[in-house]
DNA sequence: ATAAAATGTCAAGTATATATTGCATAAAGA
DNA sequence: TCTTTATGCAATATATACTTGACATTTTAT
């Protein structure tokens, strides 16, 4: 599924996916299928995609439908 | 780096890195790995594990240090 | 003391994340 | 209009996550 989280917190940073890739050090089609939910990133890329828009883990890939304990 | 996180969440639950492979769809080598920080798992391979322990991304795979704002 | 269960690790194979390149479209500005 | 910027999409290539199978060591239970 898309992922809409990470598109509004690069929405609110003003930067394009472009230069996202380019300061997590992936490159733009990568960031743009992360957004349109065509895969599965690593952990290491969510950490550097947090850490770059200054939100967690939970903040961007965290969803409300995978919190439900077991 | 080694995700003690990860092996106190699994204590706490009682169960073997095997066991909770098998309820995430992964193999105990998988899991070993994980805990000795030996790779860089997938996001969704995270959230199964998370979703198995009753815990979150944060809880389990968010360092401290990383949490930096830029 | 012995067996069983849990973990560490290694080598070789498969599946898939990510790169690279290129083309197409739409929006914004000169 | 023409150019630039941002985004979407697809094919092929490469790096690496993950599997499989096997053996060794440690821990736990009998």
């Amino acid at each position: 599924m898309k992922n809409l989280k990470l598109k509004v917190a690069r929405a609110e940073h003003d930067i394009s996916q472009d230069e996202l890739a380019k300061r997590v050090g992936v490159t733009r089609q990568t960031i743009g299928m992360i957004e349109a939910g065509k895969f599965n990133p690593s952990l290491q890329l969510c950490i550097a995609i947090c850490k770059a828009l200054g939100k967690t883990l939970n903040d961007l890939f965290w969803e409300e439908n995978s919190n439900e304990k077991i």
